[in-house]
DNA sequence: CGATGCGGGTGCA
DNA sequence: TGCACCCGCATCG
């Protein structure tokens, strides 16, 4: 996804229905502490942009939840119970001048999960030649005023999956680009961070528009239904209300679900749960992969740069938040261009339905509902921010969503696993360098016949040192460490549909 | 070196 | 008592 000139993001209403979910799972209520987890027949497939208040269960034998994976930053929280695994958001790096790559995309990267490395992120130069700013963290403040928080529990053969809040702020670049990044970085650390930030946004543009219909959106959206308790951190939210022009905590008051009655029970059972001393989450044993496909969904305003990279791709969740975000395909298909364009560029326009989960307008904040509830607040990482740079962080948004259809489309469901696939192999394979993962991804994309490649221009002083990406190039004078950024005046941003 | 997970401990409501 | 969070330790890639 492509982030460009708007400054004041607002959620993008998507009158969108809840997606198609088997009834399995649509119609089982449960908690992340009930005593006793539901068994469900079916799956969900694996999303790891999962965004709102929502219930997932995945199996186990899927290696990401095993992993307990997710695109966003989620660092792990104590929450002194071992049968549930407990994380919180860390948001996202960005730069503190809120500069635009050409695309229009924004710095966006992904905070360490270690609090040393973190700290040693932060204050650093952007990655962007051009710009003077620094890399600042932007905290998240998607649960009323505190990080959005993932609960992970293993029952059976499944692995239940709770999200609770909605991410306030840009998507990190994907795991997968820092890690390679880390791994085939060494002296170039900061010019990598650079391409791969400014390549995630290109490629995935390109990604998504390859994407074939998934099937049907399978992960089931429950939204958090009344409990309401505790505000706190309310204050706070006020923030991100502002900024994102919505309301991230006000107390739920839809969704008549049964879960309500459910979650008193669980509370009070779910500590019989715990089998003292031993952690369900140890000794785990992970199965191989099989065939995750998809990504990311982002109709997410905020988000914009996937990193093709990741090697969590995603069927996604599509979790109908009161964001340009996560659309079920069929609902997608439907939408003729210029209605994607409405969508995304109709931020002004509050929406009061209560559509399943993540819709901000409806989040609960009352998190009582669980003993394992937390954030993972670290006030490290604030410091700087709150030294004024806040308010505007979300600008890294997506300006120009409402002007590049292709964009909006961008996040969608696609099997693009077998694209995925050359990159990670390629990243595993060892050997391989950081130009040969990018050429590979520009190769692919010219095998899908979707794209604008314009042939690899030389490269200097080092092949390494200049990038193309279907819009844009990179190039590095291998001087000073850092890159250029061109504009490609012969791509044409081509609105692709799946 | 950093990601992850665990868990003791503290402060607050 | 529940929650948010800090910190150190251990393991693994």
């Amino acid at each position: 996804m492509v982030l460009t000139g708007m400054t004041m993001p607002m959620p993008v209403p998507l009158p969108v229905p809840s997606p198609p979910a088997t009834k399995s799972r649509v119609t089982i209520d449960w908690d992340i502490n009930d005593a006793k987890m539901p068994t469900v027949g079916e799956f969900d497939d694996f999303s790891d942009w999962a965004n709102g208040h929502c219930r997932l269960i995945y199996s186990a034998h899927s290696d990401e939840a095993r992993k307990h994976a997710s695109g966003w930053a989620m660092r792990n929280t104590n929450n002194h119970n071992v049968n549930i695994l407990k994380k919180s958001c860390l948001g996202v790096l960005l730069c503190s001048a809120k500069c635009k790559l050409p695309n229009g995309a924004s710095v966006h990267l992904r905070p360490a999960i270690c609090d040393k490395a973190r700290r040693k992120q932060q204050g650093k130069q952007c990655p962007n030649r051009n710009c003077n700013g620094r890399l600042e963290i932007q905290p998240c403040r998607g649960h009323c005023g505190y990080p959005v928080t993932h609960f992970w529990r293993r029952d059976g053969n499944g692995i239940y999956f709770q999200a609770k809040g909605t991410h306030d702020h840009p998507r990190p670049e994907a795991k997968g680009s820092t890690e390679a990044r880390r791994l085939l970085s060494g002296g170039r650390r900061v010019r990598s961070l650079a391409v791969m930030l400014a390549r995630e946004s290109a490629l995935s543009d390109k990604l998504s528009s390859l994407r074939p219909t998934k099937r049907q959106a399978k992960t089931q959206l429950i939204q958090e239904g009344g409990k309401r308790k505790r505000m706190s951190g309310q204050e706070i939210s006020h923030s991100s209300q502002d900024m994102m022009g919505m309301p991230a905590c006000l107390p739920v008051t839809s969704t008549p679900t049964t879960q309500n009655g459910n979650f008193n029970q669980s509370q009070s059972t779910y500590s019989s749960t715990g089998s003292a001393g031993a952690s369900q989450w140890n000794g785990e044993i992970y199965y191989g992969q099989e065939g995750q496909t998809g990504y990311p969904n982002g109709l997410y305003g905020y988000d914009m740069l996937h990193s093709p990279l990741s090697s969590h791709s995603s069927t996604g969740s599509y979790y109908t938040e009161n964001q340009p975000q996560q659309m079920a395909p069929q609902q997608q298909q439907q939408l003729s261009p210029q209605q994607h364009q409405q969508l995304s560029s109709s931020f002004e326009q509050p929406i009061a339905s209560g559509f399943q989960c993540g819709m901000p307008l409806y989040e609960s904040c009352d998190d009582t509902s669980s003993l394992t509830s937390s954030s993972g607040y670290s006030s490290e990482d604030y410091s700087y921010f709150n030294g004024g740079y806040l308010p505007n962080a979300l600008d890294v948004s997506s300006g120009n969503q409402s002007h590049h259809p292709s964009q909006d489309s961008s996040s969608f469901y696609t099997t693009s696993s077998e694209i995925f696939s050359v990159f990670e192999s390629t990243l595993n394979g060892g050997g391989a360098t950081a130009v040969d993962l990018l050429y590979d991804e520009a190769a692919t994309y010219q095998q899908s016949g979707q794209t604008n490649f314009l042939p690899l221009a030389s490269y200097q002083p080092e092949q390494q040192d200049q990038l193309q990406n279907a819009d844009y190039y990179y190039s590095n004078s291998g001087v000073d460490n850092v890159w250029n950024i061109q504009m490609d005046p012969t791509y044409p941003p081509a609105p692709v549909y799946c």
